[in-house]
RNA sequence: GCGGGCGUGGCGGAAUUGGUAGACGCGCUGGUUUUAGGUACCAGUAUCUUACGAUGUGGGGGUUCGAGUCCCUUCGCCCGCACCA
């Protein structure tokens, strides 16, 4: 057989083919197997798969295909997140259908799929713009309604005044519309919103049963959910009103030096009723996106009303009131108190309108006076607090809380930075929410049994702006209560609900409701998931929220959807591109020569620029075929370069010579498996110990998802396996690292494993077993430091006793001529690692 | 702006978590095989130095017998910021 090579082109197929056949990746809920529920973030369906979705699904199949060889039931679905944003542009600017466009889309990237091989369970796709999938997530909307986690309230988006549409965020470049070009305005609109920040404590606390999450996504979570205690009290205001404020620092009390309220606080708004000047600043604040990043790098701007506060803890102290572009409505009570001393925002405010900037906080009370160049948010002790002064910050923050709580005018309070999740989108490519205004009951949720209510496909994308709003007949319908004519919502729900339940349906899809829950109980949760750090915040919470949601209404038992979590890096490469004209033109790296230095255009063989080594993304080109490379070089080489080298969390870097690298191990491999000898007879005991090291190696990183360091392995053992002699030990490794490789290559695997009589599908076979007496070296190199430098290495026996290391040692010829007599002060001996000399 | 992360040879990275820095791969150099190219195989490859040796994990400082790993500080890059998915 060694005559014969691997063909990618003919094996991958066959191979593919005989998984179907075999049905062998299909989960059997009735296993009396361990399972285990391997699951990626499902793809939006944008047309092509992405570099990234292969990086992304290879390393969830390796883990799915060898949890199956230790012998667990093995659930690897896969599935389309299929609403959104794209699918209407591509019907604005292509004229069509959304849904055959998604449609299209699907068979294609599933088509790509099938072609790298993944032990995905296909009985159980979906697309979320299924009608029965959509219905099932009206139902369970309507279910969210009923139990009170639904509610409607006035909120602000992004309105193009031109082509009367709301914009996304991400369609808002510099505050103007992508398309029109004008100037974007934010407008309120009454949009429906789940009652996330009922669950905010139990998200917080959910952290802490996460171990298995990475510690910077519970760092990312918990400070977006942002519990923070304070004080909130009211000032009195020279008009009679009072106005209440929200500060985590009531410590630093007095040092403020005015109070500031949002632009669309009761306090601003009344104050523009007869003043055109607060008017035109009030209006000034609409403009521009609504994002926190440009509220927070934006100017900070102020318009003095003219109202005075009165500081509840000095009667002679009276601050001016601020209209300010800084304060969130949304967050506290829309409105704060400044303390320029101790806050960037404040003292960047306070030294644009001359404001006074005290020092209430000092790290040593000897620089009370010393003025601040800056804001200080550290710790230390009061000054210029009155009778404050030198209490800690802690005990200051409960001295004045309990002061002002005495007083009447204040009190202790818990603030949450998240807020309740907006879930209203005027368009028409999402699930419709199904609530029908009644003109006598108000919004009432569609009957269940009217359920799916299914999108009109007769729409125009014509113009901009909701479609579905625009539809002729779509939204006129009856009161369910009274049969009276009604309109329907026509707003349809962020494509985040789609993924905030897509995992329960994978384990269950019954067609008269969303899930079973005995089969969820079965196979839920998730015990790996994996898919972008991008998605630490929005998705993951708004998955865990919808999950203690259906818990707190009875349909799961359970409140964490995602036992454990991984997430991995990006797929990037390097940019090429010229100035064409003032505009930057980008070039694909397959339109490109590179040479050592540079890159010249093969097109027409003259330069062009090399950019940095930034993410695969299509705007910049720096992309690659999964189709090209595939093609070229096959599923498995696709697969190694994707486990190899880059740390699976780590960006991984594309390069052609990485993936040829790959491609020529995957014919070592073949060739090497053609070296198996049936007619060799002997021992090799030092292969056979790399041989089950690397099995318990290999299993520890693929457990780990360290893919890269079991790939390393893997390329020792064939080293070694390949350097030593024919015997029944070298046949052992032989065999062992087709097994240990046979999720990271499937294809290659079962070529080999039945040209060596195999015994049915690798994909069906089981792991090695690690012989554990052939894990342990009987020797080890020791390092001989002088003062800490390596002088020399001895090998000595493993579990040598201290002083016989150290004698060891200092007789050591190197070291004696080190010491040359000199006096050792201090020798530190690790057993089995090191002797240090000191002298 | 706020929150989170990353930084080690020419390149991707490894380092049993405070104990021999550079495993493994790519690339490169030299050689062998091949009609040639490719493939394959062998040897070498952190930097400086003739050598002894010295230096070296973004920069600076510190703790320690010993620091890539811990602490302080600083620079650069990346991700998220609620209507991109």
């Amino acid at each position: 057989m060694t005559e014969n090579r691997f063909d990618p082109s003919i094996a991958d197929g066959r191979w593919q083919r005989a998984w179907d056949e075999a049905r062998c990746f299909e989960a059997d809920s009735n296993s009396d197997k361990p399972k285990s529920y391997v699951l990626e973030m499902f793809p939006y369906p944008s047309g092509r798969i992405h570099i990234g979705h292969v990086r992304n699904y290879t390393m969830g199949d390796v883990l799915a295909r060898y949890k199956k060889m230790r012998g667990h039931e093995v659930l690897h679905p896969m599935g389309w997140d299929a609403f959104g944003m794209p699918a209407e542009n591509a019907a604005m600017e292509k004229g069509v259908h959304p849904g055959g466009w998604t449609r299209d889309n699907i068979a294609n990237m599933k088509a790509q799929l099938k072609r790298i091989g993944f032990a995905l369970d296909w009985n159980r796709e979906f697309a979320t713009c299924d009608p029965e999938y959509y219905g099932h997530e009206q139902a369970l909307f309507i279910d969210m309604f009923n139990a009170g986690l639904v509610y409607r309230k006035e909120s602000e988006v992004n309105w193009d005044p031109v082509d009367n549409t709301v914009l996304a965020n991400e369609q808002v470049i510099d505050g103007k519309g992508w398309r029109s070009g004008a100037e974007v305005e934010k407008r309120k609109l009454n949009q429906w919103f789940l009652k996330i920040t009922d669950f905010a404590d139990d998200l917080l606390d959910g952290l802490g049963e996460l171990k298995d999450w990475p510690d910077k996504v519970r760092l990312m979570q918990e400070n977006w959910i942002g519990k923070s205690q304070g004080l909130q009290f009211a000032f009195e205001l020279s008009d009679g009103q009072k106005v209440e404020v929200y500060s985590t620092r009531p410590d630093t009390i007095f040092g403020a030096s005015f109070v500031a309220v949002a632009a669309d606080h009761p306090i601003a708004q009344g104050v523009a009723v007869d003043n055109s000047d607060a008017q035109a600043f009030i209006e000034k604040c609409k403009a521009g996106g609504t994002t926190a990043a440009e509220l927070e790098t934006a100017e900070k701007l102020g318009f003095d009303t003219g109202i005075a506060a009165q500081h509840p803890l000095d009667p002679n102290v009276q601050l001016p009131v601020y209209v300010a572009n800084f304060v969130l409505m949304d967050y506290g009570t829309g409105a704060v108190m400044g303390v320029p001393g101790h806050d960037q925002r404040d003292f960047d405010f306070a030294k644009k309108y001359q404001l006074p900037i005290a020092r209430v906080i000092a790290s040593d009370p000897a620089d009370a006076d010393s003025p601040l160049t800056e804001a200080e948010s550290g710790d230390g002790v009061l000054v210029n607090s009155q009778s404050y002064d030198g209490m800690t910050v802690d005990e200051a923050k409960a001295a004045i809380i309990s002061k002002l709580e005495s007083q009447g005018c204040g009190e202790g309070k818990t603030v949450w930075r998240l807020r309740d999740w907006g879930v209203s989108r005027q368009r028409y490519w999402g699930t419709p929410i199904p609530i029908i205004y009644s003109p006598d009951h108000g919004p009432v949720p569609v009957p269940k049994d009217q359920l799916p209510l299914e999108l009109p496909e007769d729409i125009d994308f014509e113009e901009p702006g909701n479609p579905l709003d625009r539809h002729p007949t779509w939204k006129h319908t009856t009161c369910p209560i009274s049969g009276k004519p009604a309109l329907r919502e026509t707003d349809t729900l962020d494509t985040f609900t789609n993924s905030s339940w897509y995992f329960l349906r994978f384990a269950s899809q019954p067609g008269d409701k969303p899930f079973d829950a005995e089969e969820v109980a079965k196979w839920l949760p998730v015990e790996q998931y994996i898919g972008g750090i991008e998605h630490a915040i929005l998705h993951l919470l708004y998955a865990r929220f919808w999950t203690r949601a259906l818990k707190h209404m009875g349909q799961i038992d359970f409140g964490e959807p995602f036992a454990s979590l991984f997430t991995q890096g990006m797929v990037t490469h390097e940019t090429y591109s010229r100035q064409d004209s003032g505009r930057e033109v980008y070039f694909t790296p397959s339109e490109v020569e590179r040479g050592g230095e540079s890159a010249v255009l093969k097109l027409d063989g003259k330069p062009v620029d090399i950019g940095r080594v930034i993410k695969m993304s299509k705007s910049k080109k720096n992309v690659v075929d999964p189709d090209d490379i595939i093609e070229t070089y096959g599923a498995d080489a696709v697969r190694w370069f994707m486990l190899s080298d880059s740390p699976p969390e780590r960006d991984l870097p594309w390069s052609e010579a990485g993936i040829e690298g790959c491609s020529r191990f995957v014919h070592r491999l073949w060739r090497l498996f053609g070296q198996f000898d049936a007619g060799a007879s002997g021992d090799d005991k030092a292969l056979a110990r790399k041989t089950h090291q690397t099995i318990a190696a290999v299993a520890d990183d693929i457990e780990a998802l360290s893919f890269n360091k079991a790939v390393a392995r893997l390329y020792e053992l064939t080293g070694a396996t390949e350097k030593a002699k024919p015997s029944t030990t070298r046949n052992e490794a032989i065999r062992t690292i087709l097994l240990l490789a046979s999720p990271m290559m499937p294809h290659l695997a079962e070529e080999a494993w039945e040209q060596l009589g195999g015994e049915g599908l690798i994909a069906e076979a089981t792991w090695p077993e690690v012989d554990e007496a052939l894990l342990v070296d009987d020797e080890v190199t020791i390092a001989i430091q002088h003062k800490g430098k390596l002088r020399d290495t001895l090998t000595v026996a493993k579990g040598l006793p201290k002083d016989e290391m150290e004698a060891l040692a200092l007789a050591s010829e190197k070291v004696q001529r080190l010491l040359d007599g000199a006096e050792v002060r201090k020798v530190i001996v690790v057993p089995d690692r090191l002797v240090n000399i000191v002298t």
